[in-house]
DNA sequence: TAGCAAACTGGCACTCAGTGGCACTTGGCA
DNA sequence: TGCCAAGTGCCACTGAGTGCCAGTTTGCTA
């Protein structure tokens, strides 16, 4: 999704309109028929969106499938600086703002994004480009702690480590949510924090598992 | 890149000089040109190959382009069965056997390598690409993991950070490999080992970083 | 409130990665 | 040596994605 600050001028509000009901559209449809199957022409007649704006929304098909995954991203993204400036382990703090985020997303998010992740689970080239955003976070994570923690030797290193714990145990989080019987209809934001809470606090000891 | 053991036979080999001479053209014709520039038909025009045989013998053009990086991880995947016979630590042996698989590779990877790494640093689909490989690899670690150590609960969960760090620490070392002046022409293997090393060796404590 | 400029839209032609189908060629093995 | 399977290249085609440009809409200021 390329960038569209919404402002609350007719302009944004009409962009973030249109984005939403193609979302709305694809993710049902690529459920149903198969994600290679539904065409972005298609997708973008019955959205009443001309091909044109799709890609001027959407960095591509695959970022229209992740938007709900990638959403969060985003606001983390967003909200980074205000996060970064917060004191304790790193880890724990973005795994604090992570959970913030899912909890900002809007009324009905979750279907959309059981929908998103099951996607993800079956086609890698659509799992890859959620990488993407998800490097884009890890960059700015790793400038700010290299311009906080300057002095400090590895300091860019560990948040690199950080943050691809917190991608992973996310990853393995949201996998465990979209995967639970009917979650299309019954997935919780509460359930998706609390497995994310779970998975992020095991991943210290986790790197200290042994093969016997 | 598509699976096609190297077994010794007219066959097998042919197709492989045929991959080879592929990388070889077309990894300095992007470094000069561009990425974008360089036609997938372009390169097959001179390599005398089809494009037809070209997308039997690669997965896309982005597969092509990281083709010495994730010859190491499907190394790694080849050999991953004897390397999870061993014991220790997860981190440790899953690390060692990553520089071993660096070490296999064969004389003049280096080169080809290091302007794969510029590619993926400056493209991002290219990156995104490399993560479809490193989640084959992380799947395996996974259920070999979940198999072997049936009754440790959360193994695979643990398996999974430990994939993550390893692929995260493996990045770090190959951007800090691919960046040092004039190594398309300098950098060497034993290098990169040691960069492998010493970025999985600060992992665990890396998790610990605080922000003050 | 009108006018202007910037932002946005859609139509259209086009490129290029990627693929199915099929006839032909090559290699391996009994 | 003959047969069959593996592999090849040609060709037509699809669909994601993009540049260009004229027209429309919106936001802002005088």
């Amino acid at each position: 999704m390329k960038t569209h600050p919404v402002t609350g001028t007719l302009r944004s509000r009409r962009i973030a309109r249109s984005r939403q009901r193609l979302v709305e559209i694809a993710l049902p449809a690529f459920a149903e028929h198969g994600y290679d199957a539904v065409t972005v022409d298609r997708l973008c007649d019955q959205a009443e969106v001309s091909k044109r704006s799709f890609f001027r929304y959407f960095d591509g098909k695959e970022d229209l499938a992740l938007t709900p995954l990638n959403d969060v991203w985003r606001t983390l993204i967003t909200d980074l600086d205000a996060v970064l400036a917060r004191s304790g382990p790193l880890l724990a703090v973005l795994g604090d703002a992570l959970v913030d985020a899912v909890e900002q997303m809007p009324p009905g998010w979750e279907r959309l994004a059981v929908l998103s992740a099951r996607l993800g689970g079956t086609h890698p080239e659509i799992d890859a480009a959620g990488v993407v955003v998800c490097e884009r976070l890890t960059q700015q994570v790793v400038d700010t702690i290299a311009a906080r923690l300057s002095g400090t030797s590895g300091a860019d290193l560990s948040a690199r480590f950080v943050c691809a714990a917190m991608i992973a145990g996310h990853r393995a989080a949201v996998d465990t949510w979209q995967s639970a019987p009917g979650a299309e209809t019954t997935a919780t934001r509460a359930e998706l924090c609390a497995l994310i809470r779970t998975s992020l606090a095991g991943a210290p000891a986790a790197l200290e598992i042994r093969l016997p």
